[in-house]
DNA sequence: CGGAAAAGTTAGGTAAACCTAACTTAAAAG
DNA sequence: CTTTTAAGTTAGGTTTACCTAACTTTTCCG
């Protein structure tokens, strides 16, 4: 219920414990541990915590379930982390690791703002005549060319199939 | 020289030394703790693990500048955050204000390799015959549309001078 | 110049988030 | 049903990054 701040650490908590229990139905210490690159004893400590926030259900040498306000924030990084990452992977199109890496960085920083923009901003794009996957194609191509050239516009504006009255910039 | 991580702390006393280094030659411990919204006390302390690192020179009660290789780190970071602001702003037109703080949380969370793909890709809408400033504009015309409907795209296709020969969508 | 005010430092404290290593509990396997 | 092994916990330690409050140094001005 409460609308207080998670730290950095316990939204990965959250995150982790949440895909575990999709995986598994309940999460383990251990399995916590390695998801996370933490020791064991790091991960008792923080599921107190996380206990004491009433974010999950914890008896000790027993298994971990999220509460249902523990789900709602767990599922709200989640989808910070899914939106960010196929804007990472499908619009700027990095490389796969470095969209996974970048994008469970970046999912403690943003706001709900900003995020619904970029939700918005990225189905834009795939609605969009004038952008989509075509257009998305030759922002690569874009970036790999070092010269930065616009000489490709006309050609992708006949992709387009329409006429440019314009002069060629 | 050294190539190792900065805490994501020591990166914002680097960015705020550099600023107040460029309005006013030098940093006041007391404007960098005004800057941060942190305690002089606190200053200090990251002050002297800043000077071990020589990334600042720092003589106690005399002014801070950075070195060669302070101002390069402070420089980057200050550049992801320009960069991040700019896309934030210009691209998915968020308020100022929302722009300016999610850059603060983003920039320390962005890698070099993304953050490039980034800067190509603002240049790319911006040079882009089938983006650009009319583009965004839609964009945000989009966005406010409840309905997210493409009945705007006929006239905004048409506003790029040019004929859609297919079927509109 | 001399003292008040401002700026900076120091010392000691707290909290978060880790670690290791020893210990306890639970599960699995003979 | 015991014993081994795996999982989990606990205790104590470290580092980072802050805080407050007392103290010191510098600056400024009458």
């Amino acid at each position: 219920m409460a609308e207080n701040q998670l730290s950095e650490s316990m939204e990965n908590y959250l995150e982790a414990i949440l895909a575990l229990e999709k995986a598994s139905k309940v999460a383990r210490v251990k399995d916590i541990a390695e998801r996370l690159n933490l020791k064991k004893g790091s991960v008792t400590g923080a599921l107190k915590s996380l206990a004491e926030k009433e974010l999950i259900h914890y008896e000790p040498y027993s298994f971990i379930t999220l509460t249902t306000e523990g789900r709602r924030r767990a599922e709200q990084v989640a989808y910070r982390h899914h939106v960010l990452k196929d804007f990472l992977l499908n619009i700027l199109q990095v490389d796969p690791e470095t969209a996974e890496a970048t994008a469970c960085r970046m999912e403690h920083a943003v706001d709900a703002k900003t995020l619904e923009r970029l939700v918005c901003f990225i189905e834009y794009i795939h609605v969009c005549p004038r952008a989509g996957d075509q257009w998305l194609q030759s922002f690569v191509e874009y970036c790999r060319d070092d010269a930065r050239e616009t000489k490709n516009c006309r050609r992708c504006l006949e992709g387009l199939q329409i006429v440019d009255n314009r002069e060629k910039r």
